[in-house]
DNA sequence: GCGACAG
DNA sequence: ATCTTGTCGC
């Protein structure tokens, strides 16, 4: 259950029944930081079913809902926008991407329960942040490899809700995911899982990788090997089946271990590497860095405060 | 049976 | 995901 309140006052809608308790804290700095919530996990999953139990029956409920919701899937460009091009001028009513997302959710070491969940939003020139939300809730849903996305898209999938219900015109135009999108058992990860409930282009970004159709760390790193005179480019994931389901790419030269590239919905993966190359400062690209990093340090103030 | 298994 | 200090280097 939820009920937040805007600085217009405004309520937005209920969205489950579960018991609630929130605190909220407000920042005001150049870039816009909205309220903190606590809440249960929402029950529901937009439309489709989610058990809050994880028995072994919902096992086959959620492979049945991601194979549904992977009928809808779009693996090519298929927005609006452009990237900037440098050295040209663009004409002043096109559309430039400029607002990259990350979504991101820690956890807590006493609590495993107890998450954060956080939507930052980043300027693609500067790569500054200027917009973030967070929601401190308690999951009750378990992860289970291959349905990472029945854990967490709901409260990432609120957060972008939320800002999207306010038109806040910082609304991302692609949103990069922590986790994969196509790389996949069933080529149906939480990015794409993601995307296609917000209806947005998304890109997976895994720091580790899915073994998936053959395609292990070894095979990748020796790959990797074979070009490191070229420490910023990357190695296709090409399975047995001869699917291609995404890049291991050495972000920066210092980084031995690569990143996972997979598509996510509406966007091609070589559109997909070229952003995620421009966002690059570290290993993980700037949207993931950041969300990552102010996430676990809302978990460590929320547990401050709760120890109190 | 054994190993692998995003976050 | 989380548990964890110092340390080497630009």
């Amino acid at each position: 259950m939820k009920a937040i309140s805007q600085s217009k006052g405004s309520i937005l809608p209920v969205i489950s029944g579960a018991p609630e308790s929130h605190k909220r804290t407000a920042r005001l700095c150049a870039l816009q930081i909205r309220n903190t919530h606590m809440e249960e996990q929402s029950h529901e999953q937009a439309s489709i079913e989610t058990s809050p139990s994880s028995s072994s029956l919902d096992h086959k409920t959620w492979i049945e809902t991601q194979d549904f919701l992977k009928k809808k899937l779009i693996a090519e460009d298929d927005f609006t926008w452009r990237l900037a091009v440098t050295g040209r001028s663009m004409e002043k009513e096109e559309e430039v991407l400029k607002y990259v997302g990350g979504v991101d959710i820690s956890y807590s070491k006493e609590d495993p329960s107890m998450a954060c969940g956080i939507l930052v939003v980043l300027d693609l020139q500067t790569l500054q942040v200027v917009y973030e939300d967070f929601s401190i809730v308690t999951l009750h849903v378990p992860y289970l490899p291959g349905f990472l996305a029945f854990r967490e898209a709901p409260v990432l999938l609120e957060l972008l809700e939320n800002m999207k219900a306010n038109a806040n015109p910082l609304y991302p135009q692609l949103l990069m995911v922590d986790g994969n999108g196509i790389l996949h058992p069933r080529g149906f990860g939480l990015a794409c899982h993601l995307g296609i409930l917000a209806n947005l282009p998304t890109v997976g970004i895994g720091k580790n990788l899915h073994h998936v159709d053959g395609v292990t760390l070894s095979g990748v790193m020796q790959l990797l090997k074979a070009k490191e005179d070229y420490a910023q480019d990357f190695v296709t994931l090409k399975g047995c089946s001869g699917r291609i389901w995404g890049v291991a790419v050495r972000s920066t030269g210092g980084s031995l271990k690569p990143i996972f590239i997979s598509v996510g919905h509406r966007i091609a993966l070589d559109t997909a590497i070229r952003i995620v190359k421009m966002t690059c400062k570290f290993r993980v690209p700037e949207p993931i860095r950041q969300a990552d990093i102010r996430s676990r340090d809302y978990v460590r103030k929320h547990q401050m405060r709760m120890s109190k």
